[in-house]
DNA sequence: GATTGACGTGCAACCGGTTGCATTCGATAG
DNA sequence: CTATCGAATGCAACCGGTTGCACGTCAATC
């Protein structure tokens, strides 16, 4: 019962009263509905609250009101370079109306996951999942009690925000073709992921369009250490141009060609998809734009417009994207390029936080 | 008063005490005692519990008990890639005691890492805060209404977690006079940060003991631009090797040099400092670990053994680092590199995230 | 057969706010 | 001078749990 147990105390509201002389409304209503109140007596509880360092419970705040001021955002890998962006925006449109966030971390497994969820669930006014590894069910089991919206995650009847990649890799695609390329490669990524099927039927629909042949080659996981891996079966292809399934690929697939001297973007040109590393490679990569960081305020600021009871309903939000042109692409070489040397094993780690985050 | 007013109201501790025919305690006891009530008694309850989907009420467990089963972790910038894997095991280092994580993000300002801390006080344990931008005084004010862990800020009687790069910087420039460098370069980062005092110490010792001559670039701020933009400050130097403050700033000294014709690692070598960009760049980056993921944990770890009354006092942890040796450190060239050809302006946007982490 | 305990459960106060309603008081209207 | 009304404030119930204490029951003990 004794809250506390002696641990430090914040004053209370009811410090706040003694010392100005009213009662607990009274300083309640001075910070709640001021207006309410005589001028000077708001002025003077406000004064004594700050003087002795009185900020309202958060908590007891909520249980009276049922509006907690708090909401809750879950991802697979918080060190995935494709969450942090996203994370900052929700955190900041979240502030803007002064909530606080959660961030659940939840490790690639739908137990972990579910288990953030119902804990959150008692102390947020909604959440926003992203790919999120929940069965449908559960999902809709959660959104049943608490609004929820979807980030990279396609159930009907949920409010979502997808980013459809179609536009960008359709973009790139005709940066290739315009480069005068003819053979393409798709270097696909995990067959579950929504972001992977979208991108798959981007690559063909639009290699029909420009008359470009397209080979696809797997790489199951999106990762650095797979992309150089699959490097023998894109050059199998004879391609002259790859688009990966995102960054951390492409990287894989730069350092694969380098170990075989094919020149990039001389002898070969790569595209990227999420715009992950920025401008950080060298050559810098050629990449789509994911947007990420506007998907985490769509999505946040969706969240927001259902708690505001503007009724929201079934929205499906898609986030187009667009080519970003670095120096990863280039004309194709006269002849295809060819394995030069045997590929060396693969020295370097493969970079933290990968695996398929749409 | 009325919570909730229509939203979607989550099954309270009454319905199931309702259905199961007993009083609130003994549902609350059920949850919190069990040792104490029937074992029947219990596995009815936790049954119907279960099927009308009923958790405890995360809020008002906590508002009662003041165990609000929250901590806060602060950081600068969630964007800035030292941070991700810190809030990562941060995470889950709380997860493990069943902790749930609120995120803030200060935005690099200290008014919003003040507010946000105001906001989290009322409904968290205790809280971590990161490269706080707060001043001494106002951290040691919240310091005394709950407990309190710093990452990378060093004030006395506060416990912190540091991470001291001397060891790995110092083992960079063995490295280096192992390789037969006989001038290098420290780019150095803000002038306010404690790591970048550290690391300048360690370059100026650590050369000493090897009889390295050390000039000093300064980068006003670590960022990809900046890094590109000293680029002939450090061969005005005739240095054949240079030590950046971070691996982003390493980064953007790449790109100048290649603009200008001097290729990494076989005209100059470069070392960075965080480990940040992993193995993703090319030529791979030689650089000092911040095992930031490391520190997270111990500093959320440090948190929660204080919140468990064992007290901690004025603990102050550090952290070692190492050299991660990669391929941007080769012997120097037979004579200093010299710039070939004129810098062309800056094409890149600078990576986002950046700034001073530490 | 009455006493004593252990055990299982209910009662009610409390955590720190919020809010509908009652109350007080001065001012304006009648 | 009194009735009326609005503004300012207090009272007390409530949000959903936790927990000290009291109560009732039944078996073991004397």
């Amino acid at each position: 019962m004794t809250a506390g147990k002696g641990r430090k105390d914040l004053p209370t509201m009811m410090d706040v009263a003694r010392t100005a002389g009213v009662s607990k409304s009274t300083v309640s209503r001075a910070f709640t509905q001021p207006g309410m109140l005589g001028a000077e007596t708001v002025a003077r509880i406000l004064e004594i609250a700050s003087s002795i360092g009185y900020v309202p419970n958060h908590t007891a705040r909520a249980l009276s009101t049922g509006r907690y001021g708090n909401v809750a955002l879950v991802v697979p890998d918080v060190a995935n370079p494709f969450f942090p962006p996203l994370i900052r925006a929700a955190q900041m449109e979240a502030d803007r109306s002064d909530f606080c966030v959660f961030l659940g971390n939840s490790d690639e497994s739908w137990r972990q996951e579910d288990k953030l969820v119902d804990r959150f669930l008692s102390q947020v006014e909604g959440l926003v999942l992203c790919a999120s590894r929940l069965t449908d069910e559960r999902i809709r089991a959660h959104a049943l009690k608490r609004p929820l919206v979807l980030v990279n995650r396609d159930v009907p009847g949920i409010p979502r925000v997808l980013i459809d990649s179609a536009i960008g890799v359709r973009e790139a695609i005709a940066h290739l073709a315009e480069l005068g390329h003819k053979h393409i490669v798709y270097v696909s990524g995990p067959a579950s992921s929504w972001s992977n099927q979208q991108r798959r039927a981007a690559v063909r629909l639009g290699a029909r369009q420009h008359r470009l042949e397209v080979s696809i080659v797997a790489a199951r996981v999106p990762s650095y250490e797979s992309g150089r891996a699959v490097v023998p079966d894109i050059l199998a292809t004879g391609a002259t141009a790859a688009i990966a399934f995102d960054d951390l690929t492409a990287q894989g697939i730069m350092t694969g060609l380098a170990d075989r001297g094919v020149s990039v973007p001389a002898d070969f040109s790569i595209v990227g998809c999420d715009d992950v590393l920025g401008a950080a490679t060298y050559p810098s990569l050629t990449t789509v734009s994911n947007r990420s960081d506007e998907t985490g305020r769509a999505a946040m600021s969706l969240l927001l417009d259902m708690l505001g009871s503007r009724a929201v309903g079934d929205a499906r939000v898609t986030l187009d994207t667009y080519l970003v042109v670095r120096n990863t692409t280039a004309p194709p070489p006269n002849r295809p390029p060819a394995p030069a040397r045997a590929a060396p094993p693969p020295l370097i780690p493969p970079r933290k936080g990968e695996g398929d985050a749409n």
